[in-house]
DNA sequence: TGTACATCAGTGAACGCGCGTTCACTGATGTAC
DNA sequence: TGTACATCAGTGAACGCGCGTTCACTGATGTAC
């Protein structure tokens, strides 16, 4: 059943978001290719002749994912112009990507577990948490804090990570608190960064659907 | 091979902890009743003597090592004399603890997986954070920042907890960069708290064993 | 443009394996008398 | 204190199940002529 060079690469995409969304929301230990290939509308025999293994696949579905947020992050900005902190803490850190796991940040939603998996995926973990602390950095304002940019930029990045996993675990049993939580890190990390204007420690609006 | 109520509890002490031990190493789902039972010394049918399924021994091993680091902290100091931001950051927040996944805290060594768990989890979970959070507030001095107290322990208690979870991720591919973000969420969060002490930005030294 | 055929993405049965859990049984403990 | 026996923590074989991976096969694609 051979299909078209452009099937080909459009089954292997939908491969890598599915995996990636299930990865997200189930853990990458938590779903299995079978689960992922269903989804997808293959069978796990298509995706073995597309990854060598579960684990290449996890790989490059975390690459994916991390590409796919860069790519949305800059596209939200009119052409040119670069996304501010507040615009970072929008599309990171609210309650709506709270409760979008499998649509959100794989950083966020596999952090304790990238140190249990291999090797490849770790190096995947960190250029996107590299390329992330870079993003933010460029979008640092004035600070109280008295510290360098970087250490503030690599302190937003990973408390946006944290805040994130930390509201997610409290949410089932005490979504008040859940919420106070991501708050709390929008204002802090705001502060942190230099972004004090008042405007995005409120939770953004839904944004129209389409 | 009914045995002595004293070797009951011990048996049970031993269970807990050791799953307590691999679960932040390998994961919730990363490690099976067998292996825990092998290296509790005992077989899998004495594990289900004492807890009804993986998931209350997992529960209660995540409430075990709370309680035990509570108690580990509180002891460090002198009776009487409250632990301040600096001991806990030298408690939570090392090269040391990142590289001793298996003997620190559970909030961090999960914090990501709690979630997918089952809601007797997330609710030890929730505990362990409230509890931490008040721990980290008693301990705050004047900050820079304008947050309130609250709002301050909340995003410290997180940032630590996702400091160790990237460190941890980006350790394996760039432990230099591993090395930097601990330091950073050291230096950060101590200027948060309001303990500006140069004293407690610096790695703490190893304390003499036993 | 039309025909012959090599390619290879995708199918689905099968593999060995380890998972969480159950259960009939054991035998020292600890209680009742 | 001594004897009889109920208790129950712990043992280990067995269960059904889903896991990741392999492989013989299929058949439309896309190339060679």
């Amino acid at each position: 059943v051979k299909v078209t060079k452009e099937q080909t690469a459009a089954n292997r995409e939908t491969l890598l978001r599915t995996a990636g969304r299930l990865f997200r929301e189930h853990g990458i230990d938590g779903v299995g290719v079978a689960e992922i290939s269903k989804q997808a509308g293959l069978t796990h025999g298509a995706l073995y002749a597309q990854f060598p293994s579960k684990e290449a696949l996890a790989a490059e579905a975390l690459a994916e994912g991390l590409r796919r947020g860069f790519a949305r992050m800059t596209a939200a900005k009119a052409s040119g112009e670069l996304p501010g902190l507040g615009d970072y803490l929008d599309f990171y850190l609210s309650n709506r990507v709270r409760d979008d796991i499998g649509g959100s940040c794989p950083m966020a939603a596999s952090a304790s577990e990238i140190a249990r998996q291999d090797e490849a995926i770790g190096a995947r973990f960190t250029a996107g948490f590299t390329a992330t602390v870079g993003a933010i950095e460029a979008a640092l304002g004035d600070s109280p804090v008295d510290a360098t940019r970087r250490e503030r930029a690599i302190a937003i990045t990973a408390a946006m990570i944290g805040g994130l996993a930390v509201a997610r675990a409290t949410q089932k049993s005490d979504p008040a608190f859940s919420d106070e939580i991501v708050a709390a890190m929008r204002k802090m990390t705001g502060l942190i960064g230099g972004e004090a204007d008042a405007s995005f420690t409120a939770e953004p609006s839904l944004p129209a659907r389409g």
